[in-house]
DNA sequence: TATCCTTACGGAATTCGTAAGCATG
DNA sequence: CATGCTTACGAATTCCGTAAGGATA
């Protein structure tokens, strides 16, 4: 038994079981892929994957049993580099922080400015996806730190540590009926809202799910014209005079978005918390605290790994 | 990094650091341990082992810190072996069991008996030790289950699972005076117990304790002419007229020990329960849970695992 | 001086990639 | 017939044990 044999089993498994595309992720052949897998079957003793003549089509039963214990495996080993490293190069590495553009655009660049300049060994990577790819990326250990306001608290595989609340704006332009409004300080409710077409984020996304709940519970329906996984593009169409745009209240400046006016809406809409993920189980090196301290202050060392050890248990069942 | 290079920086800890032993016990060379360090260390980039000069003398500050993760690789290699010999050959392979004379003596058999009736295919290991050996062969892996009454709820690497209560007698040849006061239906007590030279149980060792602490919540002291790991080597002095015995109930067979008189002592001492124990996170074989059931049968495979899950966190920590 | 670890070296075993073969959709 | 896994084979590498060297208690 080697790890190279567990981690064929592991990316077959990953990559749908086609072999191929195994060995070029693996950057090696494929029939080396092949070989490795069945002498760990020959070592166990039992099949691992199900074969319709001589290609991969699934997991057996005993291979679905073993490939939790293969998979913790991989990610001990992994956790023993990354625990080695951390006295090794004590301030060199990478961070790889996973996120939706909302959070990499607006939420993110304090810490990540500070951070850059406090750890100067330390590479980089933002990743972006939707909530759903930035679990799916912590899950298979290609990111660090996940940060998302959906999705992630949904994951057994992750601790979700809540970073900050936030809540919805509408902006619109200076000359639209709303803006007037607002100067003669009118508050804005749900209904007035709906008379104009909205332009919003995607649904699954940055609190949209609280929107559609909000029109729902007043039984109002809101015509949406354009739905983009971004602030930024949202704030584009709604310059065009396509529509008023809901966006996270943080995604909009005053001065650099001079040419929109922001209305408030939090008592229109319930208030999102965006939450900070790490993969359960996973060795944090200590720059990696360092970072998520620098993103939301209360979340201390002592606090993540508080957060961690408190085990739904399932993770490490076997 | 493979396993070979993990099992020799656990086993150079486990043998004190002396990698001739650990060669032995590996079954290799020693030059080759040697180079297993080393080359681990390269990789990892950090040095793991407290050198004086040449020789080995503990663990480094990282070394303590990636030793657990090193041991729990190890534990799931094993983890992977067993689970996959327990689909392959079902009904085939070893069950090794740690107990206490006491219980491999006389809780065991029938359980043991059983076993062997219904899984001809296992081979039986049995391994006697104090209930802290007991706990230890769990806890280096090299047995299954682990029965005794004292010790193994103390190890947080352990699960125990209580099995049954059993209480003191004290055994006396028919000619002494203690067996008269029986005849006539004197209840025995403490005081009159302690006119007598005792023979029972070394520290430590089944129920032990008990004893010791009803003697001293009372006032009293004893005479201790001679303390044994067992309860028959305890009926042999009895037999010679050295002293009373206080040994476990259970351990006194009325037609197999006729030439002894036992009494009743429940209402002297404490009662104790026995514990079995394996280590938490191994994974079981089929044929283990079958064990346990047939030792005590409230122990199904549900409650065990139930118990193997109730996890205190700490064990799995990084 | 005995114990214990490291270095050096050579043979053996393993490993891996290329090329060819074969089954399936 | 294109895709995808297996088999075959040879070269390169790795691995490991023996023997010698050196440091420490």
């Amino acid at each position: 038994m080697n790890f190279q044999q567990l981690r064929s089993v592991r990316e077959a498994v990953r990559q749908g079981y086609n072999l191929t595309v195994v060995a070029e992720v693996l950057h090696t052949s494929q029939p080396g892929v092949s070989r490795q897998i069945r002498e760990l079957e020959d070592e166990l003793g039992i099949t691992l994957f199900e074969r319709a003549g001589k290609r991969l089509t699934g997991l057996t039963a005993p291979g679905a049993l073993v490939l939790p214990i293969v998979e913790r495996l991989l990610l001990d080993a992994e956790n023993l580099r990354r625990a080695a490293a951390d006295f090794a190069g004590q301030d060199h590495g990478t961070l790889t922080i996973a996120a939706t553009h909302s959070q990499a655009r607006y939420a993110l660049p304090p810490a990540v400015r500070d951070f850059s300049a406090s750890h100067p060994g330390v590479e980089l990577r933002l990743k972006q996806g939707t909530p759903q790819q930035v679990a799916e990326l912590l899950l298979a250990g290609e990111a660090d730190i996940g940060v998302a306001t959906e999705a992630l608290a949904g994951y057994p595989g992750l601790v979700a540590l809540p970073c900050y609340q936030w809540t919805h704006s509408v902006i619109v332009p200076p000359t639209h009926p709303l803006a007037d409004d607002a100067r003669r300080q009118l508050t804005l409710t749900l209904a007035r809202l709906a008379q104009f077409p909205v332009i919003t984020y995607e649904p699954g996304y940055t609190g949209r799910s609280h929107i559609d709940e909000a029109f729902q519970r007043q039984g109002l329906a809101f015509k949406l014209v354009l739905s983009a996984m971004d602030a930024d593009v949202i704030k584009t169409y709604v310059e065009l005079g396509m529509g008023v745009g809901i966006i996270a209240a943080i995604a909009h400046d005053d001065q650099r978005d001079a040419n929109l006016t922001a209305i408030d809406a939090r008592h229109l809409f319930a208030s999102n918390m965006t939450r900070l993920a790490v993969r359960r189980g996973s060795f944090l090196r200590g720059y990696v605290y360092d970072f998520i301290s620098a993103f939301a202050s209360p979340l201390t060392r002592e606090v993540v790994d508080t957060a961690r050890s408190e085990v739904s248990g399932s993770v490490f069942d076997i």
